[in-house]
DNA sequence: AACACATAGGTTAGCGTTAACAGAAAAGGG
DNA sequence: CCCTTTTCTGTTAACGCTAACCTATGTGTT
């Protein structure tokens, strides 16, 4: 046995171990593998055959090293679990694929502005070319201000003005639309539950709710907070199940619509008999709520395509859009709001 | 002006204008960074200084190729809509965070076994030092089971015996329990509606309704067939609404057990007065169903963790765990059902 | 035939880090 | 006080790739 056979370390192929199959330097394996000119057809026959038979694959870190470039952008994310950032999360990957990046992601802890510096950091250390974050929270749309980033950053899902170029839902005119339907039902007024505290989502979605309310000229109820759980739906249906005022409710997402529907089932109040519900986001389920719930449509899968063509145009070095990207919901009707009762 | 000062180009600092600022060595930078012994305190706080200064960060890719470690762990997920896949990705991320490492993901466009073996390259081309899957699929255990791959992989979820390591739920036992409790209520016999065909949770959650009613001695009713959305919870459910013969349904997951809930009720059926229903997942909204939702829970985020944490072992080269790891799923009562009604 | 010029390829020099070795300074032992 | 050992630090060489430059060959033009 040859020295060479000592060690039966299965070392990788590299680049040169290509070249010597193929009896070409390097440099003409690397031109083929970047689709690089002025390689013959039949030499580059022979590279490809040596990088199969060796199982070669090109070594990412030294690439990155000498282009400077990782292929690969960052999703920051707040609670990945939650229906609409883990959509958008999806939109983002598959869009991302397509554009042949990778995507790495970092979730946040808590939602102060130290914390998402602190994740757009960490994306940046691993060397990601570009940030998306998915932070609807007003805190974070403030980190977004102050955030310092070598690499482009745009955000999604939230609606803030801010530094960073973003893509959202017209979570106003959505609203809008929401109260404006009820109120065409024959609704004196709509109450409403919001959002999480902190949340731009919460805030625009209530700003348009009192917004159409005052328009109307309609009386603008004291709003209540949930936390967009079920069970905060729940909470506040079991306040509000016994007022006789309220005919009519907006909720701030479905999920609370739901907890707010059981509520008001328990109580014995007819939804939308007695009471009219109303959601936003149009999950997956809503339409099989008891009954069928009515509600604001938002592809959130849509919204992540659109936050990674934004991200790409940066990167490219396309000016960036100095309007934030905007996308209509549309309200999707169902049986659980109906014409107000008369008494 | 000096002829450096002509190219106003910012170039990211590197080692070595740490060194020459600290006056040391690039290689006592890299000591100090790494933690390595025989450094005096000295030039240590020399070295950190001159690092805050000029805001000096490793580069990520020259680590990687120096020392053939990326810091990077990989996700394969197939749906990360689905509220399953989407805790355990989120379990996943925080604790690869704790152990320091970034984690990168690729969704799956299908199930067959060619797209799962392309997203673990495509991972593993991007140098990740393992992958862990989410993959429930039958299909998906079958690409495991002949993939290739230079890094561990483990997979998650999924209960199938291959070679990957694997931790999985006891669906088998979750589903057992289920169909037990509500024989023990006094149902005659169980009807079941199964999940999406080829996933493992479906076959297992299947086998175990199956042999509780063989062991009871109960008649096993043919299973109706889902696809894990509440739409098709509500198709099955018109079909058997009528059937006199169903007392009892265990539904393979909460979302289609809504559906079910849904056709119910349009069908004038009581809930749990004239069929008794449970569901599989224990998703946050199925207390807040009509009427709340029993069920039984898994908690993804912990099967995350632990999928990490084995992965973690296998690339210390700790042994891998020969025996799969099982997590046993608790049954939550709630009121969707009850004892079989009498005629 | 001389030249330009495109085409096909090889050679060399980094990219920014860590590893391996080597040398200098400080500390201990006779 | 010299020699050995331990601390500290610097030098050199990879890691595996692409960019830049260089050297051959053709191919067409005057």
């Amino acid at each position: 046995m040859g020295a060479e056979a000592v060690g039966t370390e299965v070392r990788q192929p590299v680049m040169a171990d290509v070249a010597k199959l193929a009896g070409v330097s390097h440099q003409t394996v690397s031109r083929v593998l970047n689709g690089a000119p002025h390689v013959r057809p039949g030499t580059r026959e022979r590279v490809l055959a040596a990088i199969r038979e060796l199982d070669y694959r090109p070594n990412s870190a030294a690439r990155a090293l000498v282009t400077r470039r990782s292929q690969t952008l960052g999703v920051v994310t707040f609670d990945s679990t939650l229906y609409g950032p883990a959509s958008m999360l999806d939109g983002i990957e598959r869009a991302a694929r397509t554009a042949d990046y990778f995507v790495s992601v970092a979730s946040l802890r808590s939602l102060d502005s130290r914390s998402v510096q602190e994740a757009v950091d960490r994306l940046r250390d691993q060397g990601v070319e570009g940030v998306v974050v998915i932070a609807p929270q007003v805190s974070a749309v403030g980190a977004l201000a102050k955030l310092s980033s070598p690499v482009p950053v745009v955000a999604v899902g939230s609606g803030g003005r801010s530094r960073v170029p973003m893509v959202s839902f017209d979570n106003r005119a959505g609203a809008e639309a929401a109260t404006r339907y009820l109120l065409d039902l024959g609704h004196r007024t709509v109450h409403h539950l919001a959002g999480a505290t902190g949340w731009m989502e919460s805030r625009d979605r209530q700003d348009g709710w009192r917004r159409t309310l005052e328009a109307a000229g309609a009386r603008v109820p004291r709003a209540g907070t949930g936390d967009w759980s079920s069970r905060s739906g729940y909470e506040a249906g079991r306040r509000i199940a016994h007022d006789p005022e309220v005919t009519a409710v907006f909720c701030a997402n479905d999920h609370m619509a739901l907890g707010l529907l059981r509520a008001l089932y328990e109580a014995g109040r007819a939804v939308p008999g007695e009471i009219s519900v109303i959601g936003f986001d149009d999950i997956p389920e809503a339409a099989y709520f008891t009954p069928p719930l009515t509600t604001v449509r938002q592809d959130f899968g849509e919204l992540g395509r659109r936050a990674l063509e934004l991200l790409l145009k940066e990167l490219d070095g396309v000016g960036h859009g100095r309007d934030p990207v905007r996308i209509s919901p549309e309200t999707v009707l169902r049986r659980s709001a109906g014409p107000a009762h008369r008494d």
